[in-house]
DNA sequence: GGAGAAGCATAGCTTTCCTATGTATTGTTG
DNA sequence: CAACAATACATAGGAAAGCTATGCTTCTCC
């Protein structure tokens, strides 16, 4: 409950990114070019969510869809110079609404959190029994 | 990011209660009954938000809307007892699903966590500059 | 008692998500 | 190697969740 207020109140200080585009992008960063069904994977929604979304962040010109050389069904999206940029600066303002926050708090509280981001990290990537590989 | 992407995992794994329904039950669980103004203030949304979100769930019968004794434009919203449990149900489901995962974590990483909740609460408490009381 | 403020509802729109289904390619197998 | 199943995506149609703008009551205060 306190992380999902936590993100909804941070989300609501970032104006220039939508929500879903930010976590398309920032997948985009991490992984570069990827399919869309491993996508939608990534961020948890279906394939079909995520096509829809793939499709309006290209109208935006945020990112780019190329033929995947190795399956001619599937198409490699990754970012444009443009979707980059869009990100950088979506991360600033994350960035300065966090620390205007964390910046009231005692130095010990900040490593508890930064302790806790690795423990999150670590569930992330945890594999939970009766998921497929 | 952190934060964002396990309440985003957390979620999915709640099937009963539609996202704004489960937080809107849950204010209203910890505040008793409530104006909807307030109710919106609390979750961060517009007003015709909030409005629009009590109006479903007084449809689900989950949620009851009584005339406020005191200002006969306001209304007091409050949950039914169908709506507490509901609201019981799906915590239990999200508390399963979290358990889960933090079954696979060694003793201290939890009380990394524990720790960490208590700071993020006190920023959600916090009162920062610029922000009208 | 009248003007402005406060509390909600409605209208109209956008974004984000879903399931169901269709189409084209790839793999597999008799 | 032809047929069938599986995979990768797109489209259709609809629901949920959010917004701003605006209008209607009811308070509040001078």
């Amino acid at each position: 409950m306190a992380a999902a207020r936590l993100t909804r109140l941070a989300s609501r200080d970032v104006s220039s990114l939508p929500h879903a585009a930010m976590r398309l992008m920032g997948r985009l960063d991490e992984l570069g070019p990827t399919r869309i069904s491993d996508l939608a994977k990534a961020d948890r929604c279906s394939q079909p969510t995520m096509s829809n979304l793939v499709q309006r962040q290209e109208e935006n010109g945020w990112v780019r869809r190329e033929p995947d050389p190795a399956d001619s069904r599937a198409s490699l999206i990754s970012l444009t110079d443009a979707g980059r940029a869009e990100l950088d600066q979506a991360r600033h303002e994350a960035g300065a609404a966090i620390a205007a926050r964390l910046s009231q708090l005692p130095a010990s509280d900040v490593a508890t959190l930064q302790a806790a981001v690795t423990v999150m990290r670590s569930i992330l990537t945890q594999r939970v029994e009766g998921e497929r590989p």
